[in-house]
DNA sequence: CATCGATGTGTACACTCGTACACATGATGT
DNA sequence: ACATCATGTGTACGAGTGTACACATCGATG
């Protein structure tokens, strides 16, 4: 039966999961739904990732590294004479922007963290890189952590209640917290 | 069968959901694990409650209604004297004092609205009310919505990274916003 | 007291799931 | 060329699940 050689069906399924997470919920995880959606028999994703939680922390990871990435590059690109709240301002609103059900997601494997002690290490990994980045523009260390703590409950404000982004009233917070 | 006349039944189910969800994660809800936690043959859970999303609901509403009414009693209690930002630090210091294992279920069922649709209107509900409560002691309701999404995004992030509170930290941030 | 609807109970069905495992195949090193 | 082992494939099993439904029982209404 036609095996094909596939030195890359291990990412494929990443890919998958990742795809299946973001159109049907963390909830919608299964390794039959991965394999069906990389088209691949079901005994592939059970090779390559022994458990459920594996391919869930492998998903978090290339999510999470994405979401890193995109981050480190927003700090690079916006000039360093714009001040900080204005560039988080700016980084929303790109968030926003974007792809709704990738945001979702990405909020969504985030706070799996809550109940799973697999995920918590890399979402914790996460918050610290996040923070990490915030502290090149801020004063000190808490200003950044407080900034990123508004940052991650307004969006989830924002995708909970459906409200509109209110740009002054954030501007104004930011502007506040940042000194 | 000595069947048992039970009026509060309804009650002893969601009680027993809350439970199940508290212990176990909002995951390891299903009708057959409630019905054992409240004592009750399966029959009953489905009838009172026909699918699993008007169980979830019903536990998520007296979850918040608690919660709510928690923070009504913070708000009428402390002195009116005490400034807004001393005061929030003190419900944190209240919350992060309290169960643990409930805490973390009212944030899970708070963020399960991200994906379930029939568990959003209740979350933005909740955070309507909260910012009605915290808008008595701002300036404006803008303020009231940002000091929010700092606590909830606060709260999270100790949640998840097991970091401890940081009293200061806070302090300087919530003074900053409240101007 | 008769009746009827609300409530309670037990069981069965069809389905999905994770996991295990026997077997097939291709790549690699010798 | 051959042996070996990582990788790929198909299938089966047992455990859980939501849901439906037939039947039992109780409270209230007339």
């Amino acid at each position: 039966m036609a095996r094909r050689y596939d030195p890359e069906r291990r990412d494929r399924i990443v890919d998958a999961a990742i795809k299946v997470a973001a159109e049907r919920g963390i909830g919608a995880l299964s390794h039959r739904a991965v394999a069906a959606e990389a088209d691949v028999p079901l005994g592939s994703t059970t090779y390559h990732f022994k458990t459920l939680d594996d391919l869930l922390v492998a998903a978090l990871r290339r999510t999470a590294r994405a979401w890193l990435d995109g981050m480190a590059e927003w700090e690079r690109d916006l000039g360093a004479d714009v001040p900080p709240a204005e560039r988080l301002v700016a980084l929303i609103e790109e968030w926003l922007a974007g792809d709704r059900a990738r945001l979702e997601l990405e909020y969504e494997l985030y706070l799996a963290a809550l109940r799973r002690p697999a995920v918590r290490p890399i979402a914790a990994e996460c918050v610290e890189e996040m923070v990490a980045l915030v502290r090149r523009r801020t004063a000190d260390e808490g200003t950044a952590r407080a900034l990123v703590a508004f940052l991650d409950g307004l969006m989830i404000q924002i995708l909970i209640t459906g409200r509109p982004f209110d740009r002054a009233e954030a501007l104004a917070a930011l502007r506040g917290m940042t000194g």
